[in-house]
DNA sequence: GGGCACAGTGAAAGCGCTTACATATACTGC
DNA sequence: GCAGTATATGTAAGCGCTTTCACTGTGCCC
């Protein structure tokens, strides 16, 4: 029995026709079963069913239609993943993907939310949020709305986890003297975040065992971008300092170390054997092999979902695990 | 009648026990029409009514179910974006929430994919790719499993549009022309990128009505990121140009010009009295009131649109309109 | 030739929600 | 006091697909 096509909203003419898989079947002289399993297990087809079936859905210019789709196999939440709109930077970037993958390995629907959270909030079972240290309006706005939520980095409010900085800045502060390095520069951002001041904080703890290792700070304004902070800091550095220069430099991202890196290669200094360079984050594919403090990522996304499900593995202000990672660069 | 659930794949032990609307409508003693008011439009719901099941949905973790939401309201297809995993940039950040609110007033659901586009194949109904020009690879992936795509920027198959990066040259010349200058530096990608190379064509289609003005390009590696590169490239030439400088530097993209412009200042440069710099792209929220191309984000994402959905307002190889945007740096 | 396995297909019951329509009750004003 | 309107809720028909179960027909073996 054909039943005629309710009309569309009106609000917008419609884009599509909307076919819907009974119009292949009945295209093709198939039931809608054998239509569904063409597209979702083609073994169970016949070979010349099937390509017919596929011709037919090219001609009406058909796909299943993937929310239908995944109502009826029943996968799980769709959960939104958000950062604050500014620069995009290749640690958010790396990090969104690993939860990306972490949330799918659990039969959830990850959606990188773009544009207004507002909007979306009603579309979402529950929300990522990453790098909101500065922004408790978002979070309120989430709260108002009841939306179950997690940050990635400390925060003020609500439930949170994050890396293990203050751990991460020891390893480093280990490892320098270990090198036996007697003067050490470190560059971190003008603006406070807390995690830079957490692995300073662990780098200090370390260093000041050793009194004898001279430690300065200098702060640059990363709000330019990463790599060209660490460049621009460093190419000046060089030029004021003369033969003067640290030992070892430790930048407080990768990015910023590889900027460090392309400054002293400019200068003609040789690293690590004139200036060592020690990064933070572990992202993958550097142009150097750094020597870095590696994060897991997998970890971090696990312990958010964790989080969010009331799994008890971790409770709020968890901190994820780091590594040492030695490179050519130190 | 209650049914009892039917119990779950098995394969993963349920995260969750899939409350639902009947649920919770029975334990507020409501049908489940007024518990889907209350989420969807709470005005029609009595406010004592409301807030209890408000209450009882919080205390069983319930949340309307968006994917059942999505198709009961028939939000259209979901469409994929997809971008190669290389540095995320300021440009394809911006473009990529234009599509995404694009895309959403057209009733369509945008999924930024983040990971592994073949899985994603089967839960997308069309896929938007940017900047794919040296990656036929994924192309010829998304052809043989015949979901329709088109790419923003050059591409050697399928639909593609891209921006009018000639005309978009041109206006720099003309701008550079009306303003005198005499001797102009072009800095670019050693690594040929279509785009880049039709800006630097247009713009010596105008100034080659002009002899004396001068024209010199220079290359640098992008890779490393634009703004470093930018500050790098002209940090060096203004160390070994003393005071031979050019009049003004043309940038292929803002985060250049952004970088080359720290560059200056930090020699002591005033921009544009010293050297004058023009950008390209009109990335939104920049530090220096640039003197740019503007990108128009939003033709753009309605020609991908249009192109994808067969509206025939667009041909394959369109080019969406760029404006001169005058700023504070020429 | 009867029994059995198996490939190919169809009928129909949902997946979890929204919403048009129907119904019930409470308030107007005359 | 009653038609007329507004407000609050319920009933039930889908949204477009997948998948279980049942059925048919074919080929094969003893």
């Amino acid at each position: 029995m054909t039943k005629s096509r309710k009309k569309t909203t009106g609000k917008t003419v419609a884009i599509s026709r909307n076919v819907r898989i009974e119009d292949i079947a009945r295209a093709v002289g198939m039931s809608s079963a054998t239509v569904s399993r063409a597209f979702s297990d083609p073994a169970k087809v016949k070979p010349v069913t099937r390509e017919k079936i596929y011709r037919v859905a090219k001609q009406h210019n058909w796909t299943p239609n993937p929310v239908a789709r995944q109502l009826v196999r029943s996968e799980q939440k769709i959960v939104g993943l958000w950062e604050p709109a500014v620069y995009p930077t290749r640690y958010s970037s790396t990090l969104l993907r690993a939860l990306d993958s972490g949330l799918r390995g659990r039969d959830m629907i990850p959606v990188h939310i773009l544009s207004d959270l507002e909007r979306h909030i009603a579309s979402v079972a529950q929300i990522v949020l990453v790098d909101v240290e500065r922004d408790t309006q978002t979070q309120d706005l989430l709260e108002r709305s009841g939306v179950p939520y997690v940050c990635i980095g400390r925060s003020r409010k609500g439930l949170w986890l994050s890396v293990d900085d203050i751990h991460g800045g020891e390893l480093i502060g280990h490892h320098l003297v270990e090198r036996g390095y007697g003067h050490v520069l470190v560059i971190s951002d003008t603006n406070v975040a807390l995690a830079f001041e957490e692995r300073l904080l662990g780098l200090q703890n370390v260093l000041q065992a050793t009194p004898s290792i001279r430690v300065e700070v200098h702060r640059e304004d990363f709000n330019a971008g990463f790599a060209v902070s660490g460049y621009r800091a460093m190419s000046k550095l060089v030029r004021s300092a003369g033969s003067a220069l640290p030992d070892v430099l430790v930048a407080m991202t990768d990015e910023v170390a590889q900027g460090a890196i392309m400054a002293f290669e400019d200068a003609g200094l040789r690293v690590p054997e004139d200036i060592a360079v020690v990064g933070y984050d572990g992202l993958p594919n550097l142009r150097y092999r750094l020597t870095t403090v590696a994060q897991d990522f997998e970890a971090i996304a696990a312990g958010a979902i964790s989080l969010l499900n009331d799994l008890g593995e971790i409770e709020v202000g968890y901190r994820a695990p780091v590594t040492f990672s030695p490179g050519d660069t130190s």
